[in-house]
DNA sequence: CCCTGTGAACCTGTTCACAGCG
DNA sequence: CGCTGTGAACAGGTTCACAGGG
């Protein structure tokens, strides 16, 4: 089966699969059913067997699926079995939390290069990652091979933002800024827009009443 | 219709359907078509109608959607036309980050308190707010009436503060760490794995190659 | 004529249930 | 016997197409 006619709901579970190997791993687990990994996450036993089978045979009938090679086998998938570099732009609040967010190192990414226009914050440093003009994003992109950017502008510079990541080949956005990004078709782009996730649990709270 | 019984990727959309409201607002645009809101937001006209349709009759045949109004209603519906007081647990460099997020404050939520257990953290304030040991959180919710908190500790501690959250009567938790909590089933659980989105990014760059 | 609201058709994702293997 | 992988049945969301109103 071709990966781009896989159901986006079945490869966002992925990343929570990954997430309960990671933590029976840690327990030194050495298998898990279906049924118990969704146990874990909130999933049904047929939904999880579903999804992994997408990608391949992954399981043993009779005994499960052995946690440290299905790790490797979605990591692998996501694109995350060797470490990815990526660039943010905009070093405000947000960008420079991104910046010292620890939990992307430890899931296969390592922050490269961080960019703004503002003279006061270019020279500085945030989590080992100096802050350069935005001039310079093409060279780091180059040198690093970066293919994914992150954008945490303010609203209204996400668009050129995008723009200057474009024009220098990068092929995946993640849009923090609270836009809708215009870009071309060989660039993916996944908003993440944190106000909106309050608003989605505002809704929840009201409608359960 | 039910709140409770509506597509929730229909209830998502209304937030970006308030986002490209709140856009033409400011450029001073008075009414708009499905078709035209779409087209600023990558969503067919069909889907624009039958989403509002959801929630009431607030269309014109001929004409569209008055802008202003609709504005209303949809904060209406997402619980934001009035401001909403929202706590955070955890002040590492995400909880700080959305201490000072401006956005929050204008799509109608106010941070109101930040809690964490660390004493060099305790006592020190990010974006006017001050940060407080975990314990005054009960009170603290009740004297401003917070329903809506913020997971933003590492993921050993977030089970431990979604309890604190539970206990001390909240009614919904945004999670920012990387866990499946446990919670009672009243209290609505929205995860923000910002991992996982990179994670998404990456396999959506993969897949088309 | 243009635009909304909406039932019906369509399509896509989820659940079921069972064959088959260890 | 337990558990996976999978076709078939089902459910739910999206698109279509049109009636009806300004």
């Amino acid at each position: 089966m071709e990966w781009h006619e896989i159901p986006a709901p079945a490869v966002q579970r992925l990343s929570l699969y990954l997430r309960g190997l990671h933590e029976l791993a840690k327990d030194g687990v050495k298998k898990v059913s279906s049924r118990f990994l969704g146990k874990m996450l909130n999933i049904t036993a047929a939904q999880v067997r579903k999804d992994l089978a997408y990608f391949g045979q992954f399981g043993h009938p009779g005994v499960g699926y052995r946690v440290e090679p299905l790790m490797g086998e979605l990591r692998h998938i996501l694109g995350t079995d060797q470490t990815r570099p990526v660039v943010v732009v905009g070093a405000g609040n947000l960008g420079r939390a991104l910046l010292r967010h620890k939990e992307f190192r430890a899931r296969g990414f390592k922050l490269v290069g961080a960019f703004d226009v503002a003279p006061n914050k270019i020279g500085r440093k945030f989590g080992q990652i100096l802050v350069q003009h935005i001039n310079e994003m093409p060279k780091v992109l180059h040198e690093h091979h970066v293919k994914l950017g992150v954008i945490a502008t303010p609203p209204e510079a996400a668009q050129s933002a995008a723009d200057a990541l474009c024009a220098a080949g990068i092929k995946g956005i993640l849009n923090f800024a609270p836009t809708t990004l215009q870009t071309p078709p060989n660039v993916a782009v996944r908003p993440v827009d944190l106000a909106a996730a309050l608003e989605q649990l505002s809704f929840s709270v009201r409608a359960r009443r």
